[in-house]
This record gives C-alpha cells, sequence and structure tokens, in this order.
DNA sequence: ATACCCTATGCAATGGATTGCACAATATAA
DNA sequence: TTATATTGTGCAATCCATTGCATAGGGTAT
C-alpha cells in the first residue's frame, strides 16, 4: 500500500517547509523562481497531487455542489443535469450528483450525505413522494443557496426555475385551435402535481380567449405511458363527444393514443389532431411525428446553475430567484392540417 | 454567516471533551447511557452533522467513487450509471459521476480531481479521442481499482466489463439468415473503436459458418445518425448489390435506413430485412418496430460495481477481473418475416 | 481500611494544506 | 561601514474527528 505524496514529502526531499512548498504550489509571488521550479519538479517526480479534503477542511469551502433528480435516466433530467454541469464546470465546481428515485426517505439521507460534504450549495427537484421539510429547511439554516428545478417546494428564501406550464397549456391548445379544431379533448396525468394542473389551466384559459365553451366530458385521466393512453383513446372513441383534437399532458399518452388511433382507421391530423407535452426525442422519430411542448430541460440546467452563481457571488443569499422558463411549440405532422409540407 | 456546529460545540455546550462527543456519537460502549443521551440530544439541537472531509483527512478513506462517462444524457450511459448506484449505495459509497464530453483533456482533469478527492475507486468508459494513458496509470499508482466499462483502454491490474461485441453481431446475423436473407449488407460506424470492429468480426464469422461467402462490396460505413442511415441506404441501393436485409451497427443508422427504404417503396421486412444496434427505447416506438441487439447496461453498471467491491473487499487489488456480458437479440417487425405476428 | 480493578472520561497527537507573523539574508542607501 | 528596505523562508496555529494512552472516581475483595 503505496502512502500517498503530501507536500511535507516534498519539502523533506528538497530541505525546505511545507509552508514554502505550498506557496510555490500555489504560485505565490512571496517564493523565488528557482524554488518554484524546484518544488514542481519534484512534485511531479514524487506524483504529488493536492489533498481536497484538507483544503475543505481548512477553508471551509469545497466548491462542489449537489444536484439530485428522480432520475437520471430520463430525457429530461440527464439534459438538467448536462445544462447545470455545463455552466458550473468552467467555474471550477464540481456537480456530486444524486437520485432520489422518487423516495422521500432517500432524498432526506442525501441531503444529510450533501451537507456532510460541506457543499457549497443544493439544487434539486422534489421527490414526488416528499411531504416533510425539515431537511430543506437543515439547507437554509446553514446557509447555503437552495435552488428547486422543475418541481419545487415551499421554502423561504430558496429559490427555483421552472417551466411556465400555464402558457405551454395555452399555446398548445391555441395552436389547435388555429388548425381549425373546437372540439379538443384534454387528457391530465395526476391533478395533484402542480405541473399538470398548470398545464390543465392554460388549456382552460385559451379556450376561453377564443371563445369555445370548456366541457368537462372532454377531459379525461390517464397514466404517463402508452398503454394507458391508447386506454384512453378507446375511452374517448366511444364517448359521446364528437372530438377533432385531442391534447395529451403527456407524449407517452400521445403515442398510444396516436397507435390506437391508427388502428381505429381514425386519420390523424385530418380527423384528430393530436398534440403531446415535453418533446420527448421520440416524438419526431415516429413515421407521424408528433406535434409537442418542449419544455428545455438543458436551458433549465444552465438557468438553475446561473441562480446559484448568482447567490454566491451576492454574498448575500438571501435574495429569492423565481424563474420561468417559456415552453416552446413544436409543430409536427400529428397536428398540421392542410397538407401542408414541412420543411 | 452561521458557523458549522462541530464536536467542540457540543462538547463545550455539555462540560464535556470532544472525545467523549465523538465516541457517544459513534455509540462507543465506553460511553455511559446517560451521556450518550445528553450528547445525542445536544447534537440535535444544535443541528450538528459529521464533517466528511476531517474524516477523510484522518483516515484516509472516504467511501467514495469516481464514475466516469462520455455523456450523461444517453441512454445507454445513464442507465449503467443507474446500474452502479444502485449496487453501490446500499454499500454506503456515494457515487460521483463525471462526463468526460468525449474530450480526453477534459477526461484527465477529472481523474486529477477524483485523485484530489481521494476517491475509493474509479469506473470509467473512455471518451472516444484519447489516445495517452497517463493518468490511468496515476490511478494504478496510487494502488486505487479502475475498472473500466464498454470502452476500455490497455492498462495494467486494471479490470473491465464489456457487452460480447462479436456474439452481439453473430445473433444479429445469424438471426437474418434464419429468417431466409443471405445478401446482408453490413453497414459500420468506426472501425478505428473495437466495439465496430468487433460486431462486424461478428458479422463475418456468422457468414463463414453458414457457408456464405464474406463480400468486401456488401460493407458500407456511416456516421451514428438518422441523415447518415439515409445516405447510405441510397448509396446500397444504387449500388450493383442485389440486397436483402441490412444489419446496422447502430439503431440510428438503421432508423435512417427505414425511413429511406420505406420512401423508396422497398418493403420492410419483405424486400430487405433491417436489423439495428444497441436497442434504443425509440425503436419499439416505431410503427415499424425495429430489431435490435440489447446491451443490457443497466447490468453492466451493475456488474461494474460488483467489480469493485470485490477488488475493495480481497484488499489484494491485484485481481484482473475481465467480464464479457451476453447481448440479446430482440426481435421486432423489421426482421420477421412469413408475416408471424407478434404477441 | 488498604490494595486493586473497572468504568467513564480526559489528554494530546494525527492527518494535509494554508497563512499571519517573525526573522534571516541580501540589497540598497546614506 | 552602518542603517534600512526588500525578498525569501520558516514557525506554528488552524480546520474537525478519531483514538491510544493516561487517569480519576467509584466499587469490590480481603
Amino acid at each position: 500500500m503505496k502512502k500517498k505524496t503530501t507536500i511535507y514529502d516534498i519539502a523533506t526531499k528538497l530541505n525546505i517547509t511545507a509552508a514554502t512548498v505550498s506557496r510555490a504550489l500555489n504560485d505565490s509571488e512571496l517564493i523565488s523562481k528557482k524554488t518554484k521550479k524546484m518544488v514542481l519538479e519534484a512534485a511531479d517526480e514524487l506524483s504529488y497531487f493536492k489533498n481536497r479534503h484538507a483544503l475543505a477542511l481548512k477553508s471551509g469551502r469545497t466548491n462542489q455542489v449537489g444536484l439530485v433528480v428522480p432520475f437520471i435516466n430520463r430525457h429530461f433530467f440527464s439534459n438538467i443535469i448536462m445544462g447545470v454541469e455545463e455552466e458550473l464546470y468552467p467555474k471550477g465546481y464540481q456537480v456530486m450528483i444524486f437520485q432520489s428515485n422518487e423516495s422521500e426517505r432517500k432524498e432526506k439521507d442525501i441531503i444529510e450525505a450533501l451537507l456532510q460534504n460541506q457543499v457549497d450549495g443544493v439544487l434539486i427537484s422534489v421527490s414526488k413522494t416528499t411531504r416533510i421539510k425539515d431537511h430543506f429547511n437543515k439547507i437554509i439554516d446553514n446557509n447555503l443557496p437552495l435552488i428547486f428545478f422543475d418541481r419545487k417546494a415551499d421554502i423561504e428564501n430558496s429559490s427555483c426555475v421552472e417551466t411556465d406550464d400555464v402558457l405551454g397549456g395555452k399555446i398548445a391548445t391555441q395552436h389547435l385551435i388555429d388548425q381549425g379544431c373546437s372540439q379538443i379533448a384534454y387528457v391530465t396525468v395526476d391533478l395533484n402535481l402542480n405541473i399538470y394542473t398548470n398545464r390543465f389551466k392554460g388549456y382552460k384559459e385559451s379556450l376561453k380567449y377564443n371563445g369555445i365553451d370548456f366541457r368537462k366530458e372532454l377531459v379525461f385521466q390517464a397514466n404517463s405511458d402508452i398503454v394507458s393512453g391508447r386506454k384512453v383513446a378507446r375511452q374517448i372513441l366511444s364517448s359521446d363527444a364528437n372530438i377533432d383534437a385531442i391534447f395529451c399532458s403527456s407524449d407517452y399518452i400521445a403515442l398510444g393514443v396516436m397507435q390506437e388511433l391508427k388502428e381505429q382507421n381514425v386519420s390523424i391530423p385530418d380527423d384528430v389532431a393530436v398534440v403531446g407535452f415535453s418533446n420527448e426525442p421520440f416524438t419526431e422519430l415516429l413515421d407521424l411525428t408528433l406535434t409537442s411542448i418542449e419544455q428545455s430541460p438543458y436551458e433549465m440546467g444552465k438557468s438553475a446553475a446561473r441562480v446559484f452563481l448568482d447567490q454566491m457571488n451576492s454574498k448575500n443569499a438571501n435574495i429569492e430567484h423565481a424563474i420561468k422558463l417559456k415552453p416552446k411549440l413544436c409543430i409536427r405532422d400529428s397536428s398540421l392540417k392542410n397538407n401542408r409540407t414541412m420543411h
């Protein structure tokens, strides 16, 4: 077992003190060029590298931030991670990534571990099952920047970055109306979650704005998966509602819906236009591409990272930021009528 | 700026020494129940948590491992991360995730940072552009377990976990032959990368095994994307080769190929069967689902993590592991002839 | 009552890098 | 040549938790 090289080893070798070595390695102007050169060469020879823990212990700072997501392997979250990383890495921060698996318990553990690691801040998208919030307050109590993204908790002195879901619901609905639709079915997921109630709100506001009556019999519920999407499509088709469009609050539902419509020989988009939400990668790989709402997770990550940097720089950690990102409509085959070609 | 609570704060408050506090917190049997209770209460009151850096400094161990992938937001890699995490988290290890962006430079930086962090081991999938290997040797020199997954470098005393790509190439080719194909075009990506040469090798071996002559005019090259797939499909169709199947070493190429074939009214799989590689999620979301080779990244992650644990436990870090995971064929519409229905 | 043993706690060193202060060595000025 | 800057290094404390060794205080045995 080889012992790790320290500045003391270098000092001993060169018959100088560790203080001098430290200063030389940090290119202090107190040290002569000759000594610096000596030290650097010796350091290289002994394959020395800094011990970050000693540093952290001394300075109380780590240049590490904690990033917590429900799942790493979701397109949405992994792109947020990309955004955070790319913003923070050049500034010398290390991003420690953790996944809560939608478990409150694990989320608590992770935050405890982050605090033990003395991270300089925490960026987190809250687990679905989280009800308590002591662990978030612990972060605030320790005077660390706490930034929520996508899913937030109500914590004083924290910041958040989220998609403007109401707007997302609006522009999707408006687009369908612009395409000549007026009987627009809406498929929601879980009306307990903020994001879905907001999308629904946007849908209703858009109908109202266009003078179309809201009919609650056009609202359906499903889980966010293909099978559930097929099932809800069957429900919709067999109901009295004579719809000409279906707005799904999830792309997976929309995919299931499209599969079912196709099987039942309902023409998309002419008989029924379909719009999804989230702009999953597969939406543009389909034969009949799916119109959807892009939430720009990469931008969201960057934005959250910038909020963190802001809070770090203006030492006054009290500033709260609340950023809403504008979603974008990606128009594709499933909703584009009139045989217009895309280019 | 609130100062962080230390065991000294607790000691002062209770009029005892830090040593006693430390032992109490670690539930040492040297300490009386009464004192333990006192200490735990005080710790809670002062919202104390351990300083991991002090611990790491003292013990030289961190219970952290470094995990380096080219990109986090790829289905393949994010599932490897899942696997590693799920294996290591229950054992008390923290996984520090980094992405090299396929940059040798960044890969070096990351490894330097990991060493500075005194991680207990490194799991890495090498960046495409990496040529030097000093940074890998530095890990070995420090007597840390080094485990490569998917893409390896030739380093003594390191371990690796990879897919048996030769077998992957074989079973895909064999499947096409079983479907009655004999003029099988092969589209490769980069013959400098191990994984692609191995797939190609499997293709050739399978042909030979079935007594089919290898014809180099049936081998084409493309980049791993849809546009490139369409382009190569045009090349194939306009060549003299009268092919009845196309085996693509990437799903994205296969998708482009299928799009182009469809546009040119070539029937899949009856005129031309298509097989991809990697089993990307979209393969089963298409109207015409794509036959592909599943590499089980999740299992690969678990496997790599287990190798790490093995090396940690048997202190003798010299044991090299070399694990090859068996790929699986996922048969779908694009290659299944004879109008058999799937269920 | 004296010698001895436990039990619970304290003391002090350790790990590696940083940094304010002290001081030696050299250079400059008078 | 002596006094004064200037430059380059050394000393020692600090950050926090752990742990081997020492010891005080109480109990037990004789």
